[in-house]
RNA sequence: GAGCGCGUAGCUCAGCCGGUAGAGCAACUGACUUUUAAUCAGUAGGUCCUGGGUUCGAGUCCCAGCGCGCUCACCA
């Protein structure tokens, strides 16, 4: 815990977390009423993960999420009781059917409905795919730099970890089968049970009915519906698996979990582990629940449809940090996860931790930043305008995005030359942060922007006017000044456009050019209907490289490019 | 059928413990520009879904209703 600040302040951290209204302290103080009733001396939060699929944005979501309320209850209790975080990975889960998005789908299949971790690796680098899973899981919460502690379940029921609450499960399988019946169909009910015994010769975990319970022995008797052979099998040791809402009430009860979020889809599934968890003699965690997110048509993100924004895809366009926003701002109303939110989640996380040094301690406790960076934001990154007079400010992605457009380069170096334009001295490599934002918006400029531009056929006049342009260009090749430029431009333009109207006039009285040249410009070299002034686009852009533009532009080159780009677009 | 969420400016949304309705885009005006874009300054725009209730005071809290959306009810 870092000292408070000089200031004089009138309330403690652990006061103001107190009465924080951010939800993460909401929940936290749920976990501290929890820990002063049972006098507990640790406080476990779980997060859940499914090692069918790789791990998504959901996953990233809720350890997020988790996190923030862990570091809360943290600041709340000043870290007088001790926290863990378990990443659980329902690996022994049985596979029910072969991913679209792997490799050697025809070695998976012979595995259908063997437990993940006995399923061969389509990817050959582990021992099963259930653990290749778990390892792109670690990987990838530690890409993130997550505290937490990985299990596995089938390490967890093969080790005996699970038995003593399996073979009170056992013992208590009336109450289970009493809060388990009522929420099945008849025909399902029928043949519903918690336990499912591991097949001893094919390895399946089998669906079937139970004969009968034999408490004594720790086991249960079930008969197989292919041979009609009939097996006693132990529930301990990782012989058997329980179904799903058993499991999680299990586990709860084994792990002694206090904490665990899920989202509005498991509710049902939440209520009846909870009260099997009771059944167990036990009191289910605290937790709540979050909202689905959504597609942009507001459908239900699901890894099936492949609807929805991929992590992968976000951060091509956005920070970490941007994300953990997302993520922060209301977690039970549905939102779009789609990719035109990235702009706004990235300005308004650069808004927040701008705000942040200003404000007061019960302020920067309601902040997102400060539940971002585990309360402690780093310093925002500004930069002075060129004149110096208004106050440091930071560049905003917003800005940077029309940047871009106009710059109309995924050359980063080119767009850095207008920022320096706008603010001198600022470089990647005092401001990498900006950098990094710089580099975002390129990508967003490609795969957004870059797609709907039309690049118009050149007709006689405008290939005339820009014939004379690249030609009068010529003598200034390796000029910066875009003044000199600029002037050129308007030479060119008074020649093939020029306004006889009077509206507008030169400097020295002579007609003034015709909005059509710019236009031109704009249509035929940049595929757009606006641009930047053409004087400082050929300085940053470069004079050769700009009379090799306009060559392209006559050559119709450019439309080629441009419709190879689309093509490979939608192939790829 | 059950559960959850939403309804505030043209659009997308903020509005924290109840105290004179806000932002960003879009629009419009102006500055800078002999074009445009950017930038800066400014203007306009709202029956806060409806009806009750609590209160000195309700976008905010409570109740009822209307509308929209999602989820679950097979599996996890």
């Amino acid at each position: 815990m870092t000292a408070s600040p000089a200031t004089a302040e009138p309330l403690s951290l652990p006061q103001a977390a107190g009465q924080s209204p951010a939800w993460p302290f909401e929940e936290a103080r749920k976990l501290v009423a929890r820990a002063e009733r049972t006098g507990q001396k640790q406080v476990l939060f779980e997060t859940g993960y499914g090692p069918s699929g790789l791990p998504h944005i959901g996953t990233f979501g809720e350890v997020c999420r988790t996190t923030m309320v862990r570091h809360a209850f943290r600041v709340l209790t000043e870290d007088r009781i001790p926290t863990r975080l378990v990443a659980f990975s329902d690996d022994m889960d049985g596979l029910r059917k072969v991913p679209d998005n792997i490799p050697n789908k025809e070695l998976v299949a012979a595995h259908l409905g063997k437990p993940l971790t006995r399923v061969p690796d389509p990817f050959g680098t582990h021992p099963s795919f259930g653990e290749h899973n778990n390892a792109r899981l670690r990987a990838f919460l530690d890409h993130f730099g997550f505290e937490y502690e990985f299990v596995s379940s089938t390490e967890a029921y093969r080790s005996g970890r699970f038995d003593d609450t399996l073979l009170l499960m056992l013992e208590r399988y009336d109450a289970v089968m009493e809060v388990m019946l009522p929420s099945l169909r008849q025909e399902r009910a029928q043949s519903y049970s918690p336990f499912l015994p591991i097949h001893p010769v094919t390895g399946i975990v089998m669906q079937v009915p139970v004969d009968e319970i034999r408490k004594a022995a720790g086991a249960i008797v079930w008969r197989d519906p292919a041979t009609g052979e009939r097996y006693e099998t132990p529930v301990t040791g990782g012989h058997c698996k329980l179904q799903w809402k058993p499991d999680w009430a299990m586990r709860w009860v084994a792990l002694g979990v206090d904490y665990e979020m899920a989202g509005k889809d498991l509710i049902d599934s939440v209520k009846l582990s909870g009260e099997i968890c009771r059944a167990l003699g036990a009191t289910p965690p605290e937790g709540f629940n979050y909202e689905l997110f959504l597609d942009e048509k507001g459908q239900k993100i699901s890894k099936s449809k492949g609807n929805g924004l991929t992590i992968e895809e976000w951060l091509a366009y956005g920070s970490p940090e941007s994300l953990s926003l997302f993520m922060y701002n209301k977690p039970r109303e549905a939102k779009r996860l789609h990719f035109d939110v990235i702009p706004r989640a990235t300005d308004d996380y650069l808004t927040f931790l701008e705000k942040y040094p200003k404000q007061a301690l019960r302020e920067q406790l309601g902040n997102p930043v400060w539940h971002i960076h585990a309360g402690e934001p780093p310093e925002p990154e500004t930069v002075r305008s060129a004149d110096g007079s208004a106050p440091a400010t930071t560049i905003s992605f917003a800005m940077l995005l029309n940047l871009v457009a106009v710059a109309n380069s995924e050359d980063p170096q080119v767009l850095w030359g207008f920022i320096r334009r706008y603010a001198p001295g600022v470089t990647p490599e005092n401001h990498p942060k900006l950098d990094k934002l710089v580099g975002y918006a390129v990508a967003y400029f490609r795969d957004f922007v870059r797609p709907s531009k039309v690049y118009q056929e050149p007709g006689e006049a405008e290939s005339a006017a820009l014939r004379d342009l690249a030609a009068a260009l010529a003598p200034l090749e390796g000029s910066t000044d875009a003044e000199a430029l600029q002037a050129v431009v308007y030479e060119v333009g008074r020649t093939h456009f020029p306004d006889l109207s009077g509206k507008s006039k030169s400097p020295d009285g002579r007609p003034g050019v015709l909005q059509a040249w710019f236009q031109t410009l704009y249509r035929i070299l940049l595929g757009q209907e606006r641009g930047p002034r053409f004087g400082s686009f050929a300085a940053l852009y470069g004079v050769a490289e700009t009379r090799e533009l306009i060559a392209k532009g006559l050559s119709g080159a450019l439309r080629a490019e441009h419709e190879a780009f689309l093509a490979g677009r939608k192939a790829g």
